[in-house]
DNA sequence: AACGAGGGTGAGCAAGCGCTTAGGGTCGCC
DNA sequence: GGCGACCCTAAGCGCTTGCTCACCCTCGTT
């Protein structure tokens, strides 16, 4: 049920559901290229470079250069939502899993921040098909998250005057890590993780 | 020392100190066309059509399409940094400053969230001197935010445990509304500004 | 009326783009 | 060992891109 594989040793294997292994190594390079320069500024032949083929072996296994953005952002998507889920499935208090939520969701984004980039601001360079099944899910993953703060809100643990709002506060704030976070960078994605989960307690008043 | 010229009346005119007039109507056709479709998705052709010009006009303004969009960005931060100082320099205590800040920024970011969008996610965009130049510029924002802060601790307003990381995140927090925000959505600038700046004062746990 | 300067245009160049097509090498399978 | 299925490539098509260039129109000045 996982978006990713896992090898006999058990850790995750990014784009191990995207077979045959040519198309996965496509849409490796893809997510590279597409993470440093941004879709537009990314040529089939760069990616069809990075993957060690010819320009034309893309159209081999995708049907447009638009097909693959989609493909990432697809799954990209998925697993997001999948974290979140997961979270919020999870028991404990409201708290505790709205902290665990933004702690394995920011951490996701820190860790594979090539990949997120990617899923999270390239959204307009889809087509209008699928741009609307990916804006679906995120208004899945806004309503997973709005739905802890409902909850810690009725349960007293939380203080929310305005619950959309901050919903949407948390949401952009743990998005918008894939966009500065910096493998050469001090921090560790568990440390940001960390860091963000408290933050996010203390804006949505949880007492410690 | 204002970045935007002032009418009779008072109010802002936003690009006011670029001249002259058909400059100028390019850099505003240009931070439109930016904002929709980004940099590199977006043709001369485009910028010059929605100005009202041929193609080639463009050419008598700008040398380059990069120096259009390095110009754009060098005032749409010169004008960020100078809503932070500001707030900065403002009197009251830290609580007040930075609420301030956060506020105006938040407004400024939701207001001209089309030119914000441009100036805070193109930046790849630019050739390495003016990405330089603009990073210095980000650089001394950071330093802004994170001084009010720090007196905010030594005064004993604030509890914060990790300020440099508490700087990042709110400046992140506050510029990634230019992605979101809408124009035909349910909030206001003012109101988005009012939200952000509680939620900032409780991440730094400001007793109310 | 002549003129020079500066802002504008139509046409187009060289390069690079996404994508296609004809064909070839390497398999497993009978 | 003959053969079709599957990947992949070299070459290139049609188009668009950023940008240029030769020319022109509209001024204020003399």
């Amino acid at each position: 049920m996982s978006a990713a594989e896992e090898t006999p040793g058990g850790e995750d294997v990014p784009w191990g559901e995207v077979t045959p292994e040519a198309a996965r190594r496509l849409l490796v390079a893809a997510v590279e290229a597409f993470a440093e320069r941004g879709y537009h500024a990314t040529t089939t032949r760069d990616i069809a470079g990075r993957a060690g083929m010819s320009p034309a072996a893309l159209y081999i296994h995708y049907k447009t250069k638009e097909e693959l953005l989609h493909r990432i952002s697809r799954i990209g998507h998925d697993r997001a939502l999948e974290i979140l889920r997961a979270a919020a499935d999870g028991g404990g208090t409201a708290a505790e899993r709205l902290a665990d939520a933004v702690r394995s969701f920011v951490r996701w984004h820190a860790e594979r921040h090539t990949t997120a980039r990617v899923v999270q601001y390239e959204l307009d360079a889809l087509g209008p098909e699928h741009r609307a099944e990916i804006v679906e899910l995120r208004r899945e993953s806004d309503a997973t998250v709005r739905r802890i703060i409902d909850e810690g809100v009725a349960a007293g643990e939380f203080d929310v005057p305005d619950v959309a709002g901050t919903t949407v506060a948390v949401l952009s704030l743990c998005i918008d890590v894939s966009r500065w976070f910096n493998t050469q960078g001090r921090r560790t994605p568990d440390e940001v993780g960390a860091l963000y989960a408290d933050l996010v307690l203390r804006m949505v008043g949880a007492q410690k």
